[in-house]
DNA sequence: CTAGGTTCCGTACGTCAGTACGGAGTCAAT
DNA sequence: ATTGACTCCGTACTGACGTACGGAACCTAG
């Protein structure tokens, strides 16, 4: 089980060592106890299938938009009873994130507009302000 | 024609004064000459239309996510001759701003998933990391 | 048992995009 | 002419998210 060293799990979650820590500073990964198998010296610690999960719930949650914070404040509520709060925290960023989803979407088209205005071979200037005009803000 | 002030400038472009400060100092707004009426004094910097769509162009351009210096670089390729330039900057991030929006759209997915699992007022626990499992990473 | 690679830890530094501050100058209205 | 708001400018600070450094302890293979 607990086999990993924290290499081997930054590794797996697709980060470096040093974010791994920077996490436990956070409080966003735990900091197991120190293992020594033969008693002698303090050891080293190690992590498990549940911390991998956990530090690839923290990539993604990060993608979906949540702080740091948040995503501490949803860890601490996995599994935990208060259903209402996380319910909350979900739609929140749910509703964020369709705002973030339409806002990319209309720079798509705009960037479109500009990669089309100015890919021809013709001369002239390339008016690459104007290819913006037109936004919802 | 250029009667702004900065902070009505600011106003109509939606944001803080200190930010078009920001700007100049980066070089991504112009800092006019200060214009005095009576000829007494220094005067104060005024501001146009032109000005305006400046600053709303920043502030689409970093929608579609080009820093800073990326939009500097547009601001001076803007109503140029290299198209070639221009073409590669809008298509590199068409790419990555495809990919943002993919990842959103993973994102929002595993966020209806938590919100639904969530949702209901059924006792037990809220499992919110197994929510966001089945990610392409 | 020694050499090397890792781990651990605190602290410092880095980037991006602002935001705040403080004092002097300027403008507009009363 | 004075008051009060706004401008100008440099410099410093913030916040989110890491990344780097350096020395001591530790673990593993040869």
């Amino acid at each position: 089980m607990k086999s990993r060293t924290i290499a081997i799990l930054a590794r797996e979650g697709g980060v470096g060592v040093e974010t791994v820590r920077f996490y436990q500073r956070r409080g966003l990964m735990p900091t197991p106890e120190r293992w020594s198998r033969d008693g002698v010296g303090t050891g080293v610690r190690r992590y498990g299938e549940e911390d991998v999960r956990r530090l690839r719930f923290i990539r993604s949650a990060q993608t979906a938009g949540f702080t740091l914070e948040q995503i501490k404040e949803l860890l601490s509520l996995d599994a935990g009873e208060d259903r209402a709060r996380a319910h909350e925290l979900a739609t929140e960023r749910l509703a964020a994130l369709d705002q973030a989803i339409a806002d990319l979407v209309e720079a798509r088209a705009a960037l479109r507009r500009l990669a089309g205005a100015c890919a021809s071979t013709d001369q002239g200037p390339c008016p690459i302000i104007a290819a913006f005009q037109g936004e919802a803000a």
